[in-house]
DNA sequence: TTTCCTATCACGTAAAGGCGTGATTTTTCA
DNA sequence: TGAAAAATCACGCCTTTACGTGATAGGAAA
């Protein structure tokens, strides 16, 4: 028998997940709480094998209650469960010690398979937050790597300050802060402030 | 007895929902569908009294979906479901025809008090809604207001046009291009394209 | 050790942007 | 219909960017 936990702060989701799993015979779910504190409230006195818990709550951040949980009680293995597929989130999940990552799109059958698999030890992730994982790791590699000094001219630029304020911030000629900034053109193909800067704020590079 | 039809493509939250209204008597769950396009097609044959409509559709958004409805069946009323508390959102749906707007967060009380306050036709905001709508209104009158050609203008510098090519593409004196720039910046206080290429990403303004 | 990368500086030209001021026409709306 | 807002154009002046080309020095990696 598979003892599930919760955590979740929508009610209609964590219905669902009770009405799902409720005809499971080797699955039980146990309980659940509506934040992160009072998970690890719970697990003071209690245990499970799996934790479902979504990764934004109210408290604190799925990924900094998975951190807590796994360093107390590594035996629990953690399913995050999420409406977004950010490969950025479901990454950072996993480092974090989780041991899958669902959508909350994901049908009766695909949660079950994904506790199945995540209690033996192996891990589970959802097709499509695979797809997301491959394409933010594409993407990462894909944008061409900016050196400490060009992100540097980069995020004073973002600030509204001309060539000659960077350089006389950073202690350096106008003529370097405008290399770096061709520079900057070169890497990002990029032909003028604008969109270096749209360019900038949309791939969070400031 | 107050039909309610589900629309969502999260099989838990459908799942949720049923389980949080199986033993209300005067209200029955008729369906749900898993797209926009799936709804149109039951409501050919079918009808309902109360729509729980996710905004985030895998086909048409549900702000789209909302105004399809109302056009076609004024009588049935929309209860907006989302997991977002943008107010820029919940604005939307409600100019659209919808009567409702419930975080998923809601509980199971306030689910049906919604559904049992549109049926009536009064609307029914859950209180984060609210706030959420309240300080986004706020935002907005803070937010100076922009023409429509200040807009057009600024899509076309942050798409990376020069003034000249701006002024050629609509038709206008480079003149023109620069003192609506002027206006822009006057505006939205900034002193550069860097600074207003910046304020526009971080202010939806693209 | 030689090559590559990063960071630095320089010069020059052309293009683009920033800023003030003033004016006319068109639209909007009360 | 009459005032206000929006859109248009113009000119001048100065600053800032864009871009090419070239050079030097230090450090890391091959």
């Amino acid at each position: 028998m598979i003892k599930v936990f919760i955590v979740e702060d929508h009610s209609v989701v964590i219905e669902g997940i009770y009405a799902l799993l409720r005809h499971e015979i080797d699955i039980q779910v146990t309980g659940h709480s509506l934040s992160g504190s009072e998970c690890l409230q719970y697990f003071i006195n209690h245990s499970a094998d799996v934790v479902l818990m979504d990764i934004s709550l109210p408290d604190i951040n799925g990924i900094e209650l998975c951190k807590e949980i796994k360093k107390k009680y590594p035996g629990i293995m953690i399913l995050a469960l999420s409406t977004f597929n950010q490969g950025s989130y479901i990454r950072k999940m996993m480092d974090n010690g989780a041991s899958g990552y669902l959508l909350k799109n994901a049908g009766r059958k695909e949660i079950i398979e994904a506790i199945k698999t995540v209690i033996t030890g192996k891990s589970f992730l959802s097709f499509d937050a695979q797809q997301s994982l491959k394409s933010d790791t594409l993407q990462q590699n894909t944008l061409p790597p900016l050196t400490k000094r060009e992100k540097e001219i980069l995020k004073h630029i973002a600030d509204g300050l001309t060539n000659l304020q960077i350089a006389e911030r950073l202690f350096i000629s106008i003529d370097t802060v405008d290399t770096h900034r061709k520079n900057l053109h070169t890497k990002l193909n990029v032909k003028n402030t604008a969109m270096l800067i749209r360019f900038a704020v949309e791939h969070n590079l400031l």
